[in-house]
DNA sequence: TGAAATGCTGACCGAACGGTCAGGATCAGG
DNA sequence: CCTGATCCTGACCGTTCGGTCAGCATTTCA
């Protein structure tokens, strides 16, 4: 039972889809989304323009296709928390990972941010639909092991817009975080460390 | 010794462009730089597209213009720090003040959330200059009551970092928040309580 | 190997956009 | 009331952009 959604893909479709979804993500988190125009995602993908249309009806579909193909991406590290883990440990790593992503992947954080600023036109009934289910899931995880006085009382919810916010400010703002730190900073390293104290200094019975 | 840089603005001139830098805060702050348009400006400005760049010279000038009147306003709350206050008060109230700026000026956070997305075009050399310099200074003073023991040991950067990362996600990306809590919940007030919290548990000594 | 399917492109289109300009309306103040 | 400065606009311009299309090239597979 492979995932056959979308039927076979000849061997170029594959390649250059590949390729039109990687310059699009560089020219989109650059940009933002009218910020971005098809030459540059043509050329970034080393194609010409009508030749993207030819794989992609519309910038507009791109566009969708980028975000809801990198949205499980973003969200697994929250699915990774185990309800049976060290509480402190479970949070510890979900930040971590969440870091991890921001270091590794600002392009795909500054797509998302871009959308969410916007009003997310095309996530709207993701966020208070799969998204919300799914914090809703952890949130009573986190909930239940606060009530065993496992994890200090905090608001779960706020729990996780907190992680939300300090991991990926270090990518999406990383031009000012740079730029006030001054030369000879690593600041997801330092980060690594600071987030760390936090969280636990906050969660800490 | 009145501010004498821009010399005197007839009544007219005043009243113009004040409307015109407020539609253009809508504008851009709805959709980015180059997702607004000067029609847009014009129209939430109640003038002609002509008109609006009788008053200013291009969109690029509205922008820039917009930003460092803005900028004051937003780091205004970081002056107020006093080196001779109590320590945690004081980052309590810097943390309080920047909720509130975020909560009573959301369209001048998301302002600023695109530009420096965008890699800060406009900015970049006050992000090095200005900016540093402020938070420097800022540092300096927690540094001191670090040294003195009357805040927990953080690293100060990273400190202020959080504080803004923290407060300005309610703003920037409020739909998400609304969003993922559901109706019934009232982000900024429920974030004070959050955040008090979150400092007062990692700043105690 | 040949023909059908797939892949690709130059040229083009209409709309949107930033910006200009000549000239008319309005206002300030002597 | 007159005049010069300020204010305002319709019409227009060149460019950019998303998207289309006719037709040629290449690949696939029987």
């Amino acid at each position: 039972m492979t995932d056959q959604n979308e039927p076979q893909l000849t061997r170029i479709q594959q390649k250059n889809r590949e390729r039109i979804l990687e310059g699009a993500l560089t020219a989109f988190s650059a940009n933002g989304f009218r910020g971005a125009t098809i030459d540059q995602i043509a050329e970034a993908a080393g194609l010409s323009k009508p030749n993207v249309l030819y794989y992609f009806g519309s910038k507009d579909e791109i566009h969708k296709t980028l975000l809801t193909a990198l949205l499980d991406m973003w969200l697994a590290p929250m699915l990774a928390i185990d309800p049976r883990g060290d509480p402190l440990d479970e949070v510890l790593d979900y930040v971590s990972a969440k870091l991890r992503l921001s270091r590794d992947f600002p392009r795909e954080s500054r797509l998302f941010a871009y959308e969410i600023l916007q009003g997310a036109p095309h996530l709207n009934e993701i966020l208070g639909g799969r998204l919300r289910m799914l914090v809703d899931e952890t949130v009573a995880i986190l909930a239940a092991w606060i009530d065993e006085g496992r994890l200090a009382q905090v608001e779960p919810h706020h729990l996780i817009f907190s992680i939300w916010a300090l991991t990926q400010h270090y990518a999406d703002f990383e031009v000012q975080v740079r730029a006030v730190l001054g030369p000879g900073h690593d600041p997801f390293a330092e980060a690594e460390l600071y987030l760390e104290n936090l969280f636990r200094r906050m969660l800490q019975v």
